[in-house]
DNA sequence: AGAATTTGTGACCATTTTGTGACAGTCCGG
DNA sequence: CCGGACTGTCACAAAATGGTCACAAATTCT
């Protein structure tokens, strides 16, 4: 259902802003640090998008796009390069490499996100994230609205991820943990009481049209999100 | 609940990757990083599938299969081996060595999941996140939904628990001390009447929809739950 | 039939689980 | 450096659930 796409960078802090930004955004994010792991990675499981720093320790990043398009299996594999600066050169370079899009750093979380989508709905269309709709309410993950009718509901940083991912899997029950690893993040520690506290700012927030009930309790082990 | 499903993988990125994907379509994971890892896990807490590296440091993954099959408890664990290619020499190690299905890299996340998926379902429906459907009454385990037609009923935990026991141990008859032991869990001290009292309960909830028939007493002995 | 066992039922209350409001620390933009 | 937005925790309130009990009803045994 969502796309899996392969980091492969070496800083830390931008493979964990790339990571960040993608997972927020509905994608299922793996990560190498050299071109040497992203290639064995994909050797053994395919992704639908790989993400390359232009600049990586050993082996280059182009020199892994090339090989990747050598390669029958994964001639079709997009990439999107990732650069400091794009010269005329190495563009050139790059199409022969066969990127499918250049991000320059600095680039704006957003814009990567949906560079990251548009070259997913060329290949794809089916794999581009559109606006959820379920019962009226519509989340939009492009534009990071959520609204009802014409309405806009203002929704704070964690009570979107929240939402998000209820709407993207309705129907489902989640326990307090489970919400806490895929909402927060793995590694946190953190009550699980807290998730409470957030779903009732959700509901609190999702109330004044009528959508709080979506946000079903099942007692004794956690929530869901009713899907119609 | 969720079927518990344990990664045994040295190759830390593809590992994350099994786990990311896995998690996402609702499963449990475990991991290890080693045959010898993985055995000991596996004997602390048995999971509801192995997904086993071919390759692994130390004792193979095809070691660690036999000898799983070769053990009264673990002999009808379901196994997944994951491989660089198959030749068909392997494929009749692998057989022998008792693997359920095998995935060969790279494999595309999604069949991936797939597969996994395919295997539990033979295994029992139930673990796939399949509902169980008996006469009309419908339990779904991943949404923890109970309904019958279009209509839900609503129950309590451990009327939930009791209800998913019976419709997956239909047709065969249960003490009152074996339904503590598999519904409310081994060590608690607890009444046996109290069962009596849950499976009246039970009744009462299922009743408006006509399937409170299904659940049997037998006199001098316990319960049975009608399964046609 | 009458007594003895076994199971069904309704009610009660303690315990567990969830909802809610408040609060203090952090982060960030101005 | 200030003020506002956001988060994680707590303590307490509200609700629901669960285990027992006492008694009724049903079944079996003499």
């Amino acid at each position: 259902m969502n796309p899996t796409i392969l980091v492969v960078e070496d800083e830390p802090a931008i493979q964990e802003l790339l990571a960040v930004n993608l997972k927020h955004a509905g994608f299922l994010v793996a990560r190498a640090a050299s071109a040497e792991e992203g290639d064995a990675v994909i050797r053994a499981a395919l992704p639908d998008l790989v993400m390359l720093d232009w600049m990586l320790p050993g082996q280059s990043g182009i020199a892994l796009a090339r090989k990747l398009r050598a390669d029958e299996r994964t001639k079709e594999l997009p990439i999107i390069m990732l650069t400091a600066r794009v010269h005329e050169e190495d563009k050139i370079q790059g199409l022969e490499a066969g990127a499918d899009d250049y991000i320059t750093k600095p680039f704006s979380p957003k814009e990567m996100v949906a560079r990251v989508r548009a070259v997913l709905r060329r290949r794809s269309p089916h794999l581009a994230g559109e606006a959820i709709n379920i019962g009226g309410l519509k989340l939009n993950p492009a534009t990071h609205r959520v609204t009802s009718g014409d309405q806009n509901i203002e929704l704070g940083p964690t009570e979107f991820r929240l939402l998000f991912f209820f709407m993207t899997h309705p129907e489902r029950v989640y326990t307090r943990a489970q919400l806490l690893d895929d909402v927060w993040g793995d590694h946190v520690f953190i009550e699980e009481r807290t998730v409470d506290v957030h779903i009732r700012r959700l509901r609190a927030a999702l109330e004044p049209y009528g959508h709080h009930e979506r946000i079903e309790t099942v007692r004794g082990t956690g929530y869901r999100f009713r899907g119609n």
